[in-house]
DNA sequence: AATGCGGGGAT
DNA sequence: ATCCCAGCATT
């Protein structure tokens, strides 16, 4: 979409206007210090597109600062081992995204010469990178012209053009595209700029155009805004429908040996908490004295029971039984292909362990 | 087109 | 207690 012919057109002319007025806010108020813009390395940034999946900037920043002491370029992630880029994920959540950013750096390594490479279809053949995380590496790392469509762009767009329905549904998403790769096709937005843009697009949505109570008279947009216009800035974007989460339980069991070793458990590779380090879970309480009785020395009657711990996913609820036993051994004929594993305290920090086991652990 | 996949911040 | 966040992969 270019400028309008002659004047600004009732309608539409306000498109025009999107970029420029976007950036002189951004110059004034936008984030110019978060950790991965100093310096803007395409590995760095990729990084922190990966953690800021899902993720709040506050969650994020902590994790990206060890992460890239410890493993501060795209070769020295390739090398690593997966169980140090778990450790260092742990806690974040989405584990397959540490899974998939690892192998992507490999795939660097093997097919790029040990870069990311500066082309949109090569990124998102890389895996964990979509189109709008592949355009983000692009525009901030090289300053490349590409639209991006993250939540918070989403939810501007919304607003801005007034567009109804949850952007869950392909309908309405291909709809915000089209309105993204308009605004970033602009003449009125410099060549040089695109960092910036892509920047302040999100850090509008961030601290102004958020989800909840929206400061709609801060936003250098908000004369040409639809919703605002029509009144309807707290209804756009259209929330997702609504389902009630299924409720599961499980009992956890908390072993430790002679020494106060911890009996750790490696996940299938697969599902909730896939490759990461648990406790050894049970469906329900027949199951656990079963697998005690089969695996260990400990007693089940003699397991001290601690409180139920409540976890929520995004898809169900899961409330965790606890119970405590000391001075357990393993039985003979258990091998090592169980991954079950005598871990010490001190060593916890080193593996990638589900936050609320993690916390009970440590508690 | 719908679902699976974490954890925490905001209200 | 509820929603959803700098999404992507899989089915």
């Amino acid at each position: 979409m270019g400028r309008q012919p002659h004047g600004a057109a009732p309608e539409t002319g306000g498109a025009a206007d999107f970029a420029p007025r976007l950036l002189a806010w951004f110059d004034g108020h936008g984030r110019h210090d978060l950790p991965w813009q100093h310096p803007r390395t395409p590995y760095r940034v990729w990084l922190s597109e990966i953690m800021l999946q899902q993720t709040q900037v506050a969650t994020v920043t902590g994790y990206f600062e060890r992460f890239v002491a410890a493993l501060p370029e795209l070769p020295a992630l390739a090398s690593a081992s997966q169980e140090q880029v778990l450790a260092l994920w742990s806690g974040l959540g989405y584990y397959a995204r540490a899974r998939n950013l690892h192998a992507a750096a490999k795939a660097c390594v093997e097919r790029h010469g040990g870069e990311l490479p500066r082309d949109l279809d090569a990124l998102v053949a890389l895996p964990g990178i979509g189109r709008s995380t592949a355009a983000a590496i692009l525009s901030q790392a090289w300053g490349d012209r590409h639209a991006i469509l993250d939540g918070n762009v989403k939810r501007v767009l919304a607003r801005y053009h007034g567009v109804d329905g949850w952007p869950g549904t392909p309908k309405v998403e291909k709809k915000l595209w089209a309105f993204a790769e308009a605004h970033v096709a602009s003449p009125a937005l410099p060549d040089d700029r695109l960092p910036d843009y892509t920047q302040a697009q999100m850090d509008l949505g961030a601290t102004l155009c958020t989800r909840a109570n929206p400061a709609c008279l801060l936003c250098p947009l908000h004369t040409d805004c639809v919703a605002h216009r029509e009144g309807r800035a707290g209804e756009l974007p259209t929330p997702r429908p609504g389902k009630t989460l299924p409720q599961r339980e499980a009992q956890v069991l908390w072993l430790e040996d002679a020494q106060g070793r911890i009996l750790l458990q490696q996940r299938p590779p697969a599902g909730i908490w896939a490759a990461l380090w648990t406790l050894p879970q049970a469906d329900d309480e027949a199951q656990a004295r079963q697998w005690l009785e089969r695996t260990t020395t400990a007693a089940p009657a003699a397991g001290a029971s601690l409180p139920a711990i409540a976890h929520a996913f995004s898809h169900y609820r899961l409330t965790l039984h606890p119970r405590r036993w000391h001075g357990v051994a393993l039985r003979d004929r258990v091998g090592d292909n169980d991954g079950l594993r005598w871990v010490a305290r001190g060593e916890l920090r080193s593996l990638g362990i589900p936050a609320p086991i993690r916390r009970l652990l440590e508690s």
